[in-house]
DNA sequence: TTCAAAATATGACCACCGTCATGTTTTGAA
DNA sequence: TTCAAAACATGACGGTGGTCATATTTTGAA
């Protein structure tokens, strides 16, 4: 509608009916009524590579649904350092902390790769609420498992030494988000660690006949080695 | 009621009526109903220092509700060290994160100093959810803010240095939970260092005149340079 | 009150890894 | 195709802070 993204390129919405299994997210899977409704509100866009969904210390004025691409939640720390909190794929729904908790972003949203959502604005989400009350639980379940999930990467990320966290990233960045290649940079920025330390523990892991490296693409060789590589 | 809470002392429970405001949580105060609800259903408990309310890897049975005291939330990682995520005192709800994920606890509930807690079994929650839909809406508000914090933290203890972390803590315990004395291995647990490190950081600061020792007693003497020092 | 266990305190050591510098390769836009 | 910018790669250096050892003080239960 009249709601201009900075950087995004609006684009001719498909039917949330066309929009298919691999994009289909926990709202709207909740009740056939849904995407009805969010057909008649929503708005979509398309991003490319490393452009801005939306920025740390905004409002959140609507929730986001990742319909293809990549996004991750970046946060910049006052000396500069970036940090990739969540990786959201197609199916995600982006920004619904912040607008649940009444809070601005406190992290950047960055399109990984070409990246098409579809914005629904806030009053259509309430209303949502309102008509199917057992969305908040599915919700209330999900924000519950990306708790334990920062948890557990916050307590890995401080015990565990550089090599162990590179070993951990790339095998979720594999298994996760597998058709995606990713930078030295984008990887530390995952594995809490610098671009060097990534590459320096890369070279190694070839040598030892763990990955191969051909380029900027990354093979898996010996999965369960570097599992326990991972301490996994 | 048949329940038996290992290690605990289950005590005669007082009606949440009488509960009082300080431990008036977001679930009671959802709907005057509520109280009334939870004391046909609910066992009262008292813990001393460090016994466990809960283990992690258990599954949750319902959830407990703080009236008195505190509890800290600690994850042990697989090389023994111990990270306490969060702390609870009076009005906080405990277990709730578990329990709304469907998954086992992911970490240890202890017992800072005495606490007195009552415990409404899962099936009773679950009422309160289909009879006042409200509530969902309340705990998702407070689970996104939890989310926020745990990262926050997570990015703090990654890319701050161990005084900043000692001095952010320092400040924290006081603003939050002063009553209470800690230890300098509870102050590392949170700060994510060593005990060593944190006498060193409040030898340090007690030289700047930041603080002043006696015995385990600490009093943050310039709240204004700490806060700098902690870089907030 | 006694006394062992836990907490506090401090020094010495050194490994990990972040930082910087330099050079090479790759990428992608003009 | 060209070329500058970005990414990749590798070496050298040094500081932070974890670990261990040891001694002292405090705590709390018998």
């Amino acid at each position: 509608m009249g709601i201009k993204k900075k950087g995004s390129c609006e684009i001719t919405p498909i039917s949330c009916e066309m929009c298919g299994a691999n994009s289909q997210n926990i709202i709207c899977a909740s009740h056939p009524n849904i995407p009805e409704t969010l057909d008649r509100s929503k708005i979509s866009c398309r991003y490319k590579r490393d452009q801005v969904i939306f920025y740390s210390d905004n409002d959140p004025l609507g929730l986001f649904f990742i319909q293809s691409g990549l996004v991750k939640l970046e946060k910049t720390s006052e000396d500069g350092s970036a940090h990739t909190l969540r990786l959201m794929g197609p199916g995600a729904i982006l920004g619904y902390r912040s607008l649940f908790a009444n809070e601005p972003y406190h992290a950047t949203a960055i399109a990984v790769d070409q990246v098409e959502l579809c914005f629904v604005p806030k009053s259509e989400i309430l209303l949502i609420f309102q008509n199917h009350p057992e969305v908040a639980l599915r919700l209330l379940n999900h924000l519950a498992k990306d708790l334990r999930l920062a948890e557990e990467r916050w307590i890995h990320q401080m015990d565990k030494d550089a090599s162990e966290r590179v070993a951990e990233a790339l095998l979720f960045l594999q298994d996760h988000f597998h058709s995606q290649t990713w930078t030295r940079r984008e990887i530390a920025e995952w594995a809490g660690t610098t671009p060097e330390t990534v590459m320096r523990t890369l070279a190694q892991f070839e040598k030892e006949a763990l990955i191969d490296q051909s380029g900027r693409q990354i093979t898996i060789i010996n999965k369960s080695l570097l599992k326990s590589k991972a301490n996994l």
